[in-house]
DNA sequence: CTTATCTATGTCATTATTGACATATAAATA
DNA sequence: TATTTATATGTCAATAATGACATAGATAAG
């Protein structure tokens, strides 16, 4: 089973989701289209590692929501305890600031804007994530401890929000440079 | 052709390389295994957009030397004005974290440490790779200007290193968070 | 003395991932 | 009014990427 596939059953141990509902909640953290994770779970019910149920909704077009096995939840605590497989980043705009001298600094400047930009809103969507969390906590987010259900997501919004922080400061940083 | 494709033919407008050191030095700023990137140098060659030669050697296996044409270079102009892609991240460790209270505190921070220890070699190679980049420069690094040749590498090296630093910081914040 | 690592290039089957196609309704925006 | 965005699920061809296999000499570590 592959990495994504335990992604998804982690994310199922906080909620049942729908497999639309995965697929947002994972981007964040795991690059992956609806067409990579939709066959996925067809996978893992299939095992019997989740179960769904078909929701019909009016308004809306009809879903699975999709829960979590007890013999998702083993295998998951198996793949836990396996080594972890370092990160993987592919980052188009390192390998074109690489070369950036190629082009004037004009264009290269119309560049790292885009990606600030791109920053920005990162920024702001792990803020909101942030207080979305403090909502639904009945403590301090700073006091949740390991056993907490939101702890996990806690850190994680925590990591990727010092992350966008450092990707900002190096983008004014660029901007002096290439003044 | 693709972004690796176009990440080779960066690396190749500072020096000629070997597919041996091309693989080495694109790896810090994009995964990929030598049975990539062989088949791709075999492909840009064909298409005339770098050239090689054969170099003999007696106490290592011979190697091909590229080289970037002036095709290759223009192709690469032109692929610095397309759009860029979004960064895409993968790290199974997020993941892992976020379902992190299925695991005793215990299991948890041998987790984490094994991550910190290698920041810390990835630390440690950026660091050697500002002071071979000092050396090989005639002015101080933070004096280095976009027509500089090696400003693209000092500036990817910085945020590199800015990057690893936060994350060390994470390492010791949840270091606290799981005593 | 043996095993692992580094150098160096290559192929190939398998797996992972994307992008396009397909369908459908509601709401918001231009 | 037309287009885009969000919701929701799915398939499938094409591409990207990995891991295993193959070869081979030198050096280093255990």
């Amino acid at each position: 089973m592959n990495t994504l596939s335990y992604g998804l059953l982690s994310l199922l141990t906080k909620n049942s989701r729908s497999g639309y509902e995965l697929m947002l909640h994972i981007q964040p953290f795991w690059s992956a289209k609806h067409s990579q994770i939709y066959p996925l779970l067809a996978l893992l019910e299939q095992k019997g590692h989740v179960a769904y149920v078909h929701v019909p909704q009016s308004d809306k077009p009809d879903k699975k929501v999709y829960s979590i096995t007890e013999q998702g939840k083993e295998a998951l605590r198996e793949w836990i305890a396996e080594p972890t497989d370092e990160p993987v980043t592919r980052d188009e705009l390192s390998l074109k600031v690489y070369c950036i001298g190629l082009v004037d600094k004009e264009q290269a400047r119309k560049m790292l804007a885009v990606r600030e930009v791109y920053y920005r809103k990162k920024k702001e969507r792990f803020g909101s994530l942030m207080d979305k969390l403090q909502q639904g906590s009945d403590k301090p987010l700073a006091q949740l401890e390991i056993g907490d259900d939101a702890f996990g997501m806690y850190v994680l919004v925590h990591k990727a929000t010092m992350k966008v922080d450092t990707d900002l400061i190096w983008c004014e940083w660029m901007k002096e440079k290439l003044k």
